[in-house]
DNA sequence: CCAATTCGGACTGATATTATCCGATTGGAA
DNA sequence: TTCCAATCGGATAATATCAGTCCGAATTGG
């Protein structure tokens, strides 16, 4: 019930990221002298939101990162996907292997779809411009 | 984002205790063997629950579990909070001891005290009763 | 007073997460 | 055209947390 280190970095880092011009050019190492997190698990980071689609990538010299969509258009739980995986609260999503042990008689793996449902739209009505306000 | 085996479990057995008479004796042995969770680990979270102030301990021959409240007066964000601790994304909760290293240059902590509560909300209106139905 | 049954806390092993290092790739400059 | 510098990307160890198991303390009933 508490995001991973990595997911909270990853915010944090995209927050960052959300303040500068759109299209200017961020490098691993620049966003993570001005955020605080260690450079190898930035770059770490970087990498795998840019697998996920939210950011784009370029190698060479003068490569670096940028924001694949406006800030409007990248919600909490898009990073938290991005980094942790599906939203979920328990192993047993549907269309998934569920390797629980209690599989056969669990009364309560039918409720968790709405309550899955229910956290999951808390977290996609929160966007990534509104995180990177100066103020709450 | 995802809640340990070990809510996942409370939640399974203070549902299937839900489904007893009110005020029936619980031992930990019976509910293991009724969900399928390990006896150990049952023992080890009855006890936690009970000092939670979800359920009643009593020891002794003839001693057991019995539910504090009525199912309706419990919610699952009870629940997870007696064993996982605080709901909360991050680990910079007001009033906690925040040891994130990030601390004094976050600009992304303002805005998560939204954030938990939004999570919160969502769990506390799903009570037990309502996860101890035989269909959604 | 004894014994059976139960809860409660402490210990050990396993799993996932976090941080780090080194190699592959690319673009610019001489 | 060749070299070099800067960057991304994946593979590798250390750490913290979690899951499970065991044994001791307390209490009630006979």
């Amino acid at each position: 019930m508490r995001l991973t280190s990595f997911a909270d970095y990853a915010v944090v880092m995209l927050a960052a990221a959300a303040r500068h011009p759109a299209g200017a050019r961020l490098s691993a190492a620049s966003l993570a002298e001005e955020t605080g997190v260690p450079l190898a698990t930035a770059q770490k980071l970087m990498g795998r939101l840019a697998a996920a689609g939210l950011l784009s990538s370029a190698r060479g010299t003068g490569g670096g990162f940028v924001l694949a969509r406006g800030a409007d258009g990248i919600s909490l739980a898009d990073i938290i996907e991005a980094i942790e995986g599906p939203i979920a609260m328990t192993s047993c999503v549907e269309g998934a292997a569920n390797d629980c042990a209690l599989e056969g008689s669990c009364a309560v793996r039918p409720h968790m779809g709405v309550v899955n449902h229910a956290v999951r739209g808390a977290l996609q009505n929160v966007s990534l411009a509104s995180l990177s306000e100066a103020r709450a």
